[in-house]
DNA sequence: GTATGATTGAAACGAGCGTTTGATCGCGGG
DNA sequence: CCCGCGATCAAACGCTCGTTTCAATCATAC
């Protein structure tokens, strides 16, 4: 009937799975809205589950890539020095949003999805997903590492896994608040620009990774207990 | 059976809904392992959507609370003048984290699912959870902005917001990371103990937070694009 | 000791789920 | 012309879900 039932049933479970998450939507849900019968998911994809890493992986792909590409210009320009803190962090954070022009725009299911998608499924789906990130976070914390030499592995870890966890939550609420969030957080200009938003998300992340780095509480306990 | 078929209940969701998430937890799950029958969930909550409204608030109300008395104190202690930014980060960041006594607490089932319950559910129940923090982020919207003047109101929302997703992805994440995460995000020393993770996230939200205001993109882009 | 109201129990309900089946369609190559 | 094959379809399968029913049980006050 479509012109590409897969192509159709990608678009409209990445917008389903990203509205309402992905074990609230059926796969009924999705083929009524693309005008395709049920039994296709399954003939296609194999399985729900199958369904939902094809719509990830046809998006996280061209991203994770982008942000390697940027890290090696990044890189590339600082020569034998240390990369500069907010460039490797743009390099990093620009991709996902750069799919996102508007708040309201098409890109907006798989935008939430990938908030989405990091506090759902399974454990072992986490250990699946995580993989696809395998190279780009080894790469990442390399670079963040020789701009940021006075952290050591452990406080990198913790401060990669703030920073990621700042978009993802950025990605997967910033359209509800912008559309009808709390009275506390609706300024006046809240509903930005998502490219405000990046920028001012670059800004957070490099201050906080640049933040000193704390005593262990062990050391610190005498004066906190 | 039990001595409170209740409390029992509570105790068994909390954890079960933080390893698996809301909607991959079954009532049956729950009953068959608190001992207890299928029906006494809709007998003594209504439903399963309202047990899960209280497993939240029984751990919300007290951590809230404690929120605004430790709030209370830092503005107390400022007088007149703007409150210690780290402070009030602290204050806001803090009793979440002392629930968490060590990362395979058995208040872990709760931790993780603050921090899954940000992505999870439907738009309706966003809004009611949201709800629940509107006093919180009144008060301290108010706070962070006597310490913060520089940050107009957007900017002031959006930085909450990636607080928030640092901590709720931490608080997600850290025991998956902290066990069995990939090897990038698994230092030596990346298994500490969540009081130093709570000081680094407290250090790095401080940093963000006092970071510069930025360019809207709107003036910024002629440099940029 | 019995009446009473709260609690628990076993069983079933109807709906919806992901998946499978087997017939049918459309169409390019022999 | 029809064969073969990938794609699509309606229908059904087996299962699990949240919820409901109604009888049995318990604790307590009289």
């Amino acid at each position: 009937m479509a012109i590409d039932t897969r192509e159709r049933i990608l678009d409209v479970a990445e917008r389903l799975f990203g509205e309402r998450g992905f074990q609230a939507t059926s796969l009924r849900d999705i083929t009524a809205e693309a005008g395709v019968n049920v039994a296709s998911v399954n003939y296609h994809f194999g399985s729900k589950e199958a369904l939902l890493a094809e719509v990830l992986e046809r998006r996280l792909e061209p991203i994770n890539k982008r942000r390697l590409e940027l890290l090696d210009a990044v890189e590339a320009r600082a020569g034998d020095g240390p990369p500069a803190l907010e460039a490797v962090i743009r390099a990093f954070l620009s991709p996902p949003f750069h799919r996102q022009r508007a708040w309201d725009d098409d890109g907006q299911g798989f935008f939430r999805l990938v908030g989405r998608i990091h506090a759902e499924t399974n454990e072992d789906f986490r250990v699946t997903f995580v993989k696809q990130f395998d190279e780009v976070f080894r790469r990442f914390t390399a670079a963040l590492h020789r701009a940021l030499p006075h952290l050591d592995d452990a406080d990198m870890s913790w401060r990669m896994l703030f920073m990621v966890g700042s978009m993802a939550f950025t990605m997967s609420w910033g359209p509800t608040l912008v559309a009808r969030g709390p009275a506390a957080a609706r300024g006046p200009a809240a509903a930005r620009d998502p490219e405000d938003v990046l920028e001012s998300l670059v800004l957070y992340a490099a201050a906080g990774m640049a933040a000193p780095a704390g005593a262990p509480a062990a050391l610190a306990a005498a004066g906190r207990r």
